[in-house]
DNA sequence: AGCACGCCGACT
DNA sequence: GTCGGCGTGCTC
């Protein structure tokens, strides 16, 4: 017997290996197999009594994984579709869907053992470390990662310290914290009490139905009442049979997450095997969504609410995945890559923020978590959830079309919330009266933050910019620092008193002279949060100002930290870039001041305005959620400019049917679909060659007649770690025409040189 | 992608 | 005389 197998490789093709007859595995079980000198695993797609390849050259499958069940035909169907529409490799697309943990041979049979963890209890929380002599490291060590982690497994903790497990189970005696002790399969069997809420959870405070007590019915009692506008979403999701995409067009704070909670649980109530998948953009959105269906789902056991995302630690992606995979898990919530997570019963799915980037994976294979979420629903025949408060003109121009029904929540659900009043600041009229900025900050955002401080209120201050400042330029002979590596400024971030390249992470020391001319007069130009930061700490005298942003968060859940010191009021002023903007429910914040938005205007992707729309209706939607009258102040110098007028009068709808109009008019998606090509090389002269010679090849394909080819043109950060990257944009109105021809292209590309690496990217983003 | 083989410049 | 640069080619 053979059997055909799928390896992460370039290649597109499957590697046949011999198997004994009688332990042939089935389709969709991973097996390890020699492959040239090395060991990997791969997934088997067929298994045949037939094999093409001589028999001298095929070598035997070298074990099979039993610590986990075939995938499904369906999955693989998932996987061969996404492989043929974004022109990879099947074991390209399927192995890097799988945990880490998996795809090694070595960890196959610990999957099987039962795996021992400890959870700090409240009494050790209080205890530790005080209890603690001060000079014992590593036992304050061992404290520091239990209370920075939902729990910590044996074998880290022996990792830490030798004695680390004895430890452990001393503190367990004395009641500080409970061993768990997970079966195969995921049965969680406890030594100790069940664990609190954690302190400082959003969550606690503000959900009614976190403080109820365990079990379905008593939750029930506290449900919030639905909106007229929620209930008839609620009922139509109910009400849907077999392919059923909605788009929820809902305004920040209209309760699209109550939408999505009560849709499930008809499901899940209907059908006691039935699972769901909600996806969300952000890992940061996770916590807060997993705290919202843990106290509405308090029946279901622990691992029947699992998250999926890059943030976990291996062994326990590897754990919730099998989760999702075995039937257990019931709710997998989790960001893009989940969308890819094997899901036997799924009978819905839900993608809060529809429109976000985010959703589009931007290294490796290149998908878009929405469009296949879509394709996952027709397959299966279920209901599919868009939510957004600014929908992707993509997703909108569907539901023009007809072809996704529309739920609209035009209200706030919280009795008296009402959208915030929208102000634009014109920074030039400030000049000209004499009253201009101190660092960035006009005067009546200045006044505006001072008045919620004495009031007592939260203000966000937004800023898409992280570091301190984007450039640092010698005033006498106009040299600006820049990355050795990449075609890029460097950023210069004071508290590490580095300059950091964003594209590649090169660092260095700031410089005390210019290195061209000596001048010891460089200035930092332009503003980050960090500057920013340090600017409303000396203008606002008493305030507590916190900045989050990707630098303030780069320790593991330092983010989930600092959200819940906003959370529990110890914060005046939250300075943060997008991560801020994104779906967080900030009960406290009145006021949200935009600085600097209006980079964005005038950009040369045709995206950047539709970005920015949703990301400043997003940001405006923190102020006033709970019923407190919110604020938006914008400063710009275009307060004319008809997308600030949108926003003023949140006008999605506005603003997505006149950018939808300009967008046909000027034959851009969603009315065209494009593709784009790009090639990486030691020169951009090389790079352009390719992508020239790959033009040319287009010749040779009949359906490339439908397709427009573009120039190659260097991309707007050129060189990156050295390496020069070029792109070449090809687009056509017929979807299938651009398919047929990128399914011919790829093995002429194959037989080009010259060029360090190339690749396609199926439905781009950022052109 | 890895990981080999293979052919030309600076070092013990 | 070797170590090591990355160009080319193969992996069932």
């Amino acid at each position: 017997m053979f059997v055909r197998v799928a390896l992460d490789h370039p290649l597109p093709t499957l590697f046949d290996y011999r198997c004994e007859a009688d332990a042939a595995p089935h389709p969709g079980t991973l097996v390890s197999v020699p492959f040239g000198k090395r060991r990997v695993v791969g997934l088997v797609c067929e298994v045949t009594v037939h094999s093409d390849v001589p028999e001298d050259r095929l070598r035997a499958v070298d074990s099979v994984c039993t610590a986990c069940p075939p995938l499904s035909a369906q999955w693989l169907e998932l996987a061969a579709f996404a492989a043929d529409y974004y022109q990879r490799g099947l074991g390209e697309v399927a192995l890097p869907a799988l945990p880490q943990a998996l795809r090694d041979a070595s960890r196959w049979a610990r999957l099987l053992a039962p795996e021992e963890r400890y959870r700090l209890l409240p009494a050790g929380r209080s205890a530790l470390p005080d209890a603690l002599p001060p000079r014992a490291t590593a036992l304050r060590r061992l404290a520091d990662e239990l209370a920075g982690a939902e729990f910590l497994s044996a074998a880290d903790a022996r990792a830490l310290h030798p004695k680390a497990v004895a430890t452990l189970d001393a503190w367990q005696a004395n009641g500080w914290v409970a061993l768990e002790v997970i079966e195969a399969g995921g049965v969680l069997a406890r030594s100790g009490p069940a664990p609190m809420e954690t302190p400082g959870d959003p969550h606690e405070s503000t959900s009614p139905s976190a403080d109820a007590p365990n079990g379905h019915a008593q939750a029930c009692a506290t449900l919030p009442t639905l909106t007229d506008e929620q209930s008839t979403a609620v009922d139509a999701i109910h009400a849907a049979q077999g392919f059923a995409p909605f788009l929820l067009h809902g305004v920040t704070g209209s309760g699209k997450t109550e939408v999505y909670l009560r849709a499930l649980a008809a499901l899940l109530e209907a059908d006691s095997t039935a699972q769901a998948l909600v996806l969300v953009p952000e890992i940061n959105l996770t916590p807060q969504f997993e705290a919202a269906f843990r106290a509405r789902f308090a029946a279901l056991d622990d691992y029947a609410i699992v998250t999926l995302h890059s943030g976990l630690a291996e062994g326990e992606r590897a754990r919730n995945w099998l989760a999702a995979h075995t039937g257990r898990a019931r709710i997998v919530l989790g960001t893009r890559l989940a969308v890819l997570a094997s899901l036997p019963r799924l009978a819905i799915i839900c993608v809060d923020e529809e429109h976000d980037p985010a959703y589009k994976q931007q290294e490796g294979l290149r998908y878009s978590a929405r469009d296949l979420a879509i394709w996952r629903a027709k397959q299966l025949g279920i209901p599919v959830v868009l939510g957004s408060a600014t929908p992707s003109l993509e997703s909108w121009w569907q539901a023009d079309q007809g072809r996704y029904k529309r739920l609209t929540l035009a209200r706030r659900a919280v009795a008296d919330a009402v959208l915030p009043s929208v102000k634009l600041i014109d920074l030039e009229d400030e000049r000209r009266r004499g009253r201009a900025s101190v660092e960035g900050i006009s005067g009546p955002l200045l006044t505006a933050l001072k008045a919620r401080l004495e009031r007592g209120e939260q203000s966000l201050v937004f800023l898409n910019r992280r570091g301190y400042a984007p450039q640092l330029a010698c005033d006498a002979c106009g040299w600006v620092a820049g990355c050795p590596r990449c075609s890029a400024y460097v950023v210069l971030h004071k508290p590490e008193r580095a300059l950091r390249c964003h594209h590649c992470g090169w660092e260095s020391r700031i410089p005390r002279a210019c290195p061209e001319c000596g001048n010891v007069d460089i200035a930092p130009l332009g503003r980050g949060t960090q500057r920013v930061e340090e600017t409303l700490a000396k203008l606002v005298p008493g305030a507590r100002v916190l900045r989050i942003d990707a630098d303030s968060t780069r320790r593991k859940g330092s983010a989930q930290a600092l959200f819940s010191d906003v959370h529990a009021g110890e914060v005046d002023i939250l300075v943060g870039t997008q991560m801020v903007a994104k779906g967080h429910d900030f009960r406290r914040v009145s006021l949200v001041g935009v600085l600097n938005a209006d980079t964005a205007l005038f950009s040369h992707d045709f995206r950047a305005s539709e970005r920015l729309f949703a990301q400043l209706m997003q940001v405006s939607g923190r102020a006033g959620r709970a019923g407190l009258p919110g604020e938006v102040l914008v400063q710009t110098r275009y307060p004319r400019h008809a997308l600030y007028h949108a926003l003023a009068r949140h006008d999605y709808i506005g603003f997505a049917n006149a950018t939808l109009a300009e967008r046909r008019d000027a034959h851009l998606p969603p009315f065209v679909y494009q593709a784009m090509l790009r090639a990486e090389g030691r020169t951009l002269e090389a790079a352009l060659a390719f992508l020239q010679q790959a033009a040319a090849a287009l010749h040779e394909i009949p359906a490339a007649e439908r397709v427009t080819v573009y120039d190659a043109v260097p991309l707007t950060i050129v060189k990156v770690m050295h390496v020069h990257r070029a792109q070449l944009l090809i687009e056509s109105a017929s979807r299938a025409a651009l398919q047929t021809t990128l399914r011919a292209w790829p093995p002429m590309l194959r037989g080009l040189k010259g060029v360090l690496r190339w690749s396609i990217e199926v439905d781009p983003l950022d052109i």
